[in-house]
DNA sequence: TATTATTTTGCATACGATTGCAAATACTTC
DNA sequence: GAAGTATTTGCAATCGTATGCAAAATAATA
């Protein structure tokens, strides 16, 4: 009933030591003596005792909290990527507190803002971008940042990504192989870097080639937009015999509307490619080839490099990209022979 | 370079008042003159002050921070949920602090621990249970809990889930309508009560309707186990003719099994409808007739129920279900000989 | 203008922990 | 057993803010 928060005096008092002994025996790397360790612990269960990590980390000046910054939830990458941040933070004694923002470039300051309000050892942009203003903020405050899946063209940020534009050429140097003659791209959000890397990958490869862009329409990560680009794309005379899709979540998009909307047969009339390698991929109904973001080190890498960054404020800003491979599945023909 | 963090006092300084004024103004509720006001917050501006919401919840004791504990991510209605919850609540001032913890009820206590360490207002249990031991540690520290798509048993805790009763009832009334003969059912995971209610509701309703249950397996929520499940189901001769599955994502598994797998047309074979209405049930690919959650009233309820806990602690546990449509779509055959 | 009612303001304390320092205790070693 | 070293312990200050209380300033009333 009575809402009685346990405080460490109150464990000292019924331990018979002071204050200071309890916080010893709660604080890792402190000096107590096994008896009294024993005694404390004793009164510290008995009341049910737990330190308060908000009076901890006033003194500290560490919450061991990281802020998150994350966008939409709607690629199913993110929910993955998510799910192994927390776990793999968690693990190291570290947590996660989220927040959500339009993607407009307004409202990310503010939200940057709130976020050293609670103190947090680091904070991670997940697919967004930051002023520089509020970057210096960021470092005055001793806060690292760190870009997930994402990067910004000025290095004073770390950022992970995928090798996106590796990515880009694997597909092109993919597509040509399976002798695809008019191929065709539907582009993410030009805002994202990642959009960006793997058209340029994906544009010069094809050029290296001897090929160039067939068709180009934008699709902004968007599954709305996605399909009024596909029907735009795959409406006149001479259509893509392939096309690279930006995100798996457009592609799958784009293939409904090339099977069920415009008839077309997937491969045999059309390949298309996606980007990211979400579990959705894999399911037979969409069975689509794709380049895998490898979800799992990208977030190792982040883990570590943001940890490094607390323990060691004088860090240099690093750009990782980690290579992944091209997944090949079934909707994409691979045979030399034209159809056409 | 200097990680410096502005004071309260050092604005006090600047604009030659004292420490309690500074508070004051950035404190809502609290008495300040425009003159003061005006001189503090120019003060602020300069400095990049902001209040340490640490500090002040140390005092007030309240962090504006909400606990969620969420168990996987794999199921796309909880990303939809985390950032609709994690939107409303961003909109009243708190904040989501993520833990994500295993299925197996052991860890949970232990997690529950470490969210009380940080001195939530609030905790959100996502589809998952919580031991009764520990319930009386989180009312005795004054701490609201609320079961998110999930109910337990005792009624002492706040619980919001969809009507999953009515929802089965829904789905066996629209098959036996269909004039389907041969029903069937894929459960999840015997021990989350969205299951048990789901079956209940959907047999219970056969029966009444003089129908029993032609097959049963069990999928637990689980992708892999629904495959399986689907082919036992649907490897004899004499197979169903509908199936109820208890989850989308189950459903679109099982749906792919039936199509590529057996060979089975949907609906024309085998009628097929889920539980959730994610967005990939109305992916045409899948277009899988199924009952809606609601998540946007459902977390609206969720962020208003936890924000009257934390103003009035004297609030009575209360159980709501919303009611969601069946969103009918193409995974299904309707008779054109029966009707009711 | 004098007097009272109302705000505004500063002082000092509290929130619940950590930690440097010095005193007290335990442990070595001869 | 005494002297010297290592370890443990308590005291007290501190982190950054909120807030009760009393004094000061302002507004309202006669």
């Amino acid at each position: 009933m009575a809402t009685k928060k346990v405080t460490s005096l109150e464990v000292a008092k019924l331990a018979g030591v002071s204050q200071s002994a309890v916080s010893r025996v709660f604080t890792p790397g402190a000096s107590a003596s096994k008896k009294t360790e024993a005694k404390v612990r004793k009164a510290a269960k008995e009341l049910g005792y737990r330190p308060n990590i908000l009076a901890r980390s006033l003194i500290t000046g560490r919450s061991r909290i990281i802020g998150l910054v994350v966008a939409h939830l709607d690629n199913y990458f993110y929910p993955e990527a998510l799910e192994l941040l927390s776990n793999a933070l968690q693990k190291k004694g570290y947590h996660v507190l989220v927040f959500m923002v339009a993607k407009t470039a307004g409202s990310i300051d503010e939200v940057v803002d709130e976020i050293l309000d609670y103190q947090v050892d680091g904070i991670i942009l997940a697919s967004v971008a930051m002023s520089s203003n509020l970057a210096s903020r960021c470092t005055s405050a001793g806060v690292p940042v760190i870009l997930f899946n994402r990067s910004q063209d000025d290095d004073t940020f770390s950022a992970i990504t995928s090798d996106n534009i590796l990515g880009g050429q694997k597909v092109a140097r993919f597509l040509i192989a399976g002798g695809h003659k008019r191929i065709a791209y539907i582009a993410g959000w030009e805002g994202a870097s990642t959009q960006r890397d793997r058209e340029t990958g994906f544009v010069e490869e094809l050029k290296d080639h001897g090929h160039s862009l067939y068709a180009r329409e934008v699709g902004n990560f968007n599954v709305d937009e996605a399909r009024q680009a596909a029907h735009k794309m795959f409406s006149g005379d001479k259509i893509p015999d392939a096309v690279f899709v930006a995100s798996d979540h457009m592609a799958f998009a784009v293939m409904d509307v090339l099977r069920f909307e415009i008839g077309l047969k997937i491969p045999e009339q059309v390949s298309v490619v996606g980007y990211d390698d979400v579990p959705v991929s894999s399911w037979p109904a969409y069975d689509l080839t794709t380049i895998r973001q490898p979800a799992n080190r990208m977030v190792a890498e982040t883990v570590s490099m943001i940890l490094e960054s607390i323990e060691n404020k004088k860090t240099k800003p690093r750009q990782i990209k980690i290579d992944g491979p091209l997944i090949m599945r079934g909707s994409t023909r691979i045979s030399t022979k034209l159809s056409k």
